[in-house]
DNA sequence: AACATTCGTTCACTATATCGAACCACTGTC
DNA sequence: GACAGTGGTTCGATATAGTGAACGAATGTT
């Protein structure tokens, strides 16, 4: 069965990302951290622990500082993700009821690229690697095409999704009949880090 | 001048936002809301007050909530719904030769969610509008759909594919037959700018 | 040197977010 | 009817997030 990737594995983890979101924006807009809890209102006590990640800070304590930093609050709360490759096969959903699941979150500052490929029979394509942290996502429309890195490719069939690195040597290849995949590039813009 | 808008206008529309989302977001699952205590581990109680608007809730606690509704934690956090329909059909390729076509090149700063939704014959599900500048891509890989924005669906069958802004309200919809959709949002960091 | 600031941490106290239980409304089921 | 189960709200009790003050350490000033 496919086990779901979800992106929270822990709570602790959470007030560690959020605790160096905090140090490292607040230290970017130059301002200390008795500063920042001027600016924001609070205490330099609950600024410290926030940074030292032993704070469970309520929503209200996160907008103030979201706002003192002049960030929208929801930066303070992305993780980071380090994904392998996700495969979803056509039947992995479970039977009952309308179901909507995140499979994965790409983080912000990517560019975001959609293709078609369209893959005669018996026809390969090898992609170039693309610049570190890319992600590419197939969605195999019709026919079925064995792609992914060169190292370990997957068969992958007409409704089959697969999301790998694409910062590696990486192929598609049509087998007997031609195919149609949907591609999407996720790339990191070079500007933002 | 350049005040970063800040999705967050006043802090105390902040704990409606997360009412509102947490409700919708339950019941477009099925959930009741003891159900969702209890998959969260969180009491009756606390759900009560958090949907009903009157707590400020910590991230803890939200991120219990949000991996008990299956949505990333910052979906809670989202406010703000504005139009600007964009839509975009994927129709046939060329015949010949392999090819490799970019239908679309979304700007950076996004950050991007794979999604997989599977719907039984006859069932709509209403999509939540997301923050603003959000486009969404829906690759129909099972079955046939009536998708888009509430205002301007479009039909779906197998192999389509349809992108449109997701900052408004949205469906999807079901045949006779039950349909599964490879789905991507693609939404805007909006501390990059 | 002594003094004044500012920074960041730690501590007891206060405010409050969460819990557990009680409660009412509603829906079956016998 | 009575009964058991679920869903949602309200209310004291408790755990804890936040505060304010004190502290040592740096740094600058006279």
């Amino acid at each position: 069965m496919f086990d779901i990737a979800n992106d929270s594995p822990t709570g602790a983890s959470l007030s560690a990302a959020i605790a160096a979101q905090v140090r490292v924006r607040r230290t970017q807009r130059g301002l200390s951290a008795a500063e920042l809890a001027r600016q924001a209102g609070l205490s330099k006590a609950t600024v410290s622990a926030l940074e030292a990640g032993r704070a469970n800070p309520t929503v209200d304590t996160l907008d103030a500082v979201a706002l003192a930093l002049r960030i929208p609050l929801t930066d303070l709360l992305t993780r980071g993700t380090d994904p392998g490759p996700v495969l979803l096969r056509g039947t992995a959903m479970p039977d009952e009821g309308p179901a909507r699941e995140m499979l994965r979150r790409i983080g912000g500052g990517r560019s975001v690229e959609l293709w078609r490929l369209r893959l005669p029979p018996r026809t390969q394509v090898d992609g170039v690697a693309h610049s570190p942290g890319t992600t590419e996502i197939l969605l195999v429309a019709d026919g079925s095409v064995t792609a992914g890195p060169a190292a370990e490719p997957a068969e992958l069939s007409a409704g089959d999704l697969l999301a790998f690195a694409g910062d590696q040597a990486h192929l598609y290849r049509s087998g007997g009949d031609p195919a149609e995949v949907a591609m999407l590039i996720a790339s990191p813009v070079p500007g933002t880090s």
